[in-house]
Parts: structure tokens; sequence; C-alpha cells
DNA sequence: TCTAAATTTCAACATTTCCTGAAATTACTG
DNA sequence: CAGTAATTTCAGGAAATGTTGAAATTTAGA
């Protein structure tokens, strides 16, 4: 493994614990990504000094990640992997798991929670708590379904735009008020 | 500690491993979250059945992530301590210090990187690689940065608005267009 | 300034999470 | 349908993380 190549690996490595991931799977994904080629289970257990059967379950992982993809090299029988090239897809898939490991269950209990009446008053105020967690995890969640196959293109004009959102919104309140409907 | 209460607790606490936090750390916040009234440290070790000392180790990891803020009961010696109840805020907290402690860092080590020239075919192919994700963190770093401060009101109408969003770019660059500047 | 309550620190222990090599399984190929 | 290459499984050990109680420190008030 090329230096250059090694501090980005071992970075996104450190990272990956904090992304639900754990290192060796961060440094998976990150050697998989900027290899021009796909990689089979041998030369990753070989770039990254680890030992195959811990490849073997990290492709394991990966795969139940949606973060890697097989290939296959002509003649030869070993399989062979490689991530998304396009960072935005790599982003969403990555956030798509997450939503799906971390945001529904909590949706779910909270929903669930919310069903209960409460007795006490310490309870009525805990409920406040969670319906407003609730709304805005709902909120989030909705705009994201939303969102999710509008082009990169336009995502990044969104981005691109920033703060001028605001006054947008502003202009479209406006004539939407002036005529008639309003969101929602 | 309410069943009621219990069953969020736990949850979050679960979660909270995931959201950088540790399962205790995760605890500690949901029950501050939904306690009517700040908690003192001994209160929070009995709510959780967990050592004092653990609640002072957490206490002090919570301030460095900005999650909890003291409060004093007049007449009473002890600390008290709460989180913010506007949920906004508290998830906004939240993703500012994921955003320095996981995404900074990252940015450096692209900077950094992408300052050595690639010297064989396979580090230009990384460099390009790392390019892109460059810019794609910076494009998201810059609006998170930018949408910092608007009005969660303004906020919840992006949202609601979800991806009707496009219409109202497209509509705003036909105009633009026409006129003349475009953005950036 | 002194005392006792409140809080923090830290080294040892407990728990969880990860990684490995050996054995088992699966999948090609002659 | 052997025989071998490739992959997966899994129990045990290693490493990392979290937790605790005892001791040290800080703080507020008498």
């Amino acid at each position: 493994m090329s230096p250059y190549v090694e501090s980005f690996v071992m970075h996104i490595g450190e990272m990956g614990s904090r992304w639900g991931l754990n290192r060796t799977l961060g440094q998976m994904c990150a050697l998989l990504y900027i290899s021009p080629q796909p990689l089979n289970a041998d030369e990753i257990a070989d770039a990254l000094s680890i030992s195959r059967s811990n490849v073997s379950m990290g492709l394991k992982e990966l795969k139940g990640w949606r973060l890697i993809r097989p290939a296959t090299i002509p003649g030869d029988r070993r399989e062979y992997w490689s991530t998304p090239k396009d960072v935005w897809e790599l982003f969403r898939v990555l956030a798509e798991e997450r939503h799906r490991r971390e945001v529904q269950p909590t949706l779910s209990m909270l929903r669930e929670t919310l069903m209960v009446e409460p007795t006490t008053d310490d309870d009525r105020y805990a409920q406040e708590r969670l319906r407003e967690m609730h709304e805005l995890i709902e909120l989030l969640t909705n705009w994201m379904d939303e969102i999710h196959d509008l082009p990169p293109r336009t995502l990044i004009r969104l981005l691109k735009l920033g703060r001028r959102i605001q006054s947008l919104l502003d202009k479209r309140r406006k004539t939407r008020n002036s005529t008639q409907s309003n969101d929602r």
C-alpha cells in the first residue's frame, strides 16, 4: 500500500468506529474506494495486514451495509470487490443504512411509548418531550425520503444556495399567501 | 424511574453507543432531557443504578459535548444538571460536536494528502477519489455553517417543502439566467 | 481557617468488541 | 465425481472500553 493511500485508509479506519462500522470495516471500505480495480479477499488481507478470516467477516458485514459490490475478473475464480466510486452515492447509502439501523428503531420506540397514557405529572412532562422529539425525527425522515432520488445536480444547487434559501422561501410564501393555499 | 421514562432512557442508551457517546452517556442525556427538573449527580447515579464516580466522569464528558448545563437550586450546595429542552437545539449541538470531532479532522487529512504530488498511476487515481470526497464534504460543511443560525421556523418550512424544492430551484434559475448572474 | 459535604481522579477489575487460526463448507475444474 | 482452490464459520484469546470503590481534591460555610 503506497504511503499516499495509507494515510487515507488509516484515517477512515479510525473514523469508521464512529460511523457504526468499526476500524477494520472502515479500512476495507476506504481501500476499496481508492483502488482503481476491484480487489479480492487476499489482496485486502495483505494490504491491511489482517487475517484472511477477518476479511471474510468484514466483507459479509459490508455487504449488509450495501457498501460493496462484487466484480468478476474473467479467468479468475476468486471474487473481487469494490465500492461505488461516486461519493454522493456512497454517502447516501451510508446515511440510508444508518437511518434504518438507528432512526427507525427509535421512531418505533417513540411511537410505542407515546401510546401509553402517562399517569404522573413527571410522565406527562416526559411525554411532551418525547412528542417533540418524535415530531422532529419524523420531519427529518420524511425529508430524507423525499429528496432521496432527486438528481445530485439539484442537491448541489441547494447546498450552494446556503442561507439564501431563506429569501427564496420567503418569496414563495408571499406569492402563495397572496393567492391561496399554504404548505401542508 | 417510572417505566414510562425507563424505556426511553434505555433505548437512547443503546443508540448512544452509535452516536459517539456510549451507553451510559446516552442514558444520562436521555434522563436529563425528560426530567422536569435538573438532577444532581446522586440522583442520576441512583436512577441509572451506576456508581457515583461513573456519573462524575460522564458529566465531565457531556460538558465537553455541550449537551448539559449546570443549574443551581437555592439553598442546595450540590450541582444540578439538565439538557436543553428544545430538540432542535439538542440535535444541532450534537451535530456540531460530531462535525468538529469527525468531519474536521477528515477534512484536514484530505487537504494534507491532496498537497502531495502522486507519483504512480494508482496514486493518481486515488487522488482523484480523494478530491471528490473533499469537495463533497466541503460543500456539506459550508452548508451546515450557513444554515446554522437560521430560525428553526425557516428550517421547518424547508423540510416540509421536501422534493418540491426542485421546482423552486428551477424557477429561481430561470429568472436568474434570463437576467444575468449565476450561483457563486 | 477548619470541617465536612460534594466532587473528581485513578488504578484495578469487568465487560464488550475484535481478531485469529484451525476446521468445515462451498464451489470450481479436470 | 474426485480433488483442490476459495470462502466461511467459530471457539478461544487479545485488545479496547467501560465501571467501580477508595483516596485525593475541591468547595462552601461556620
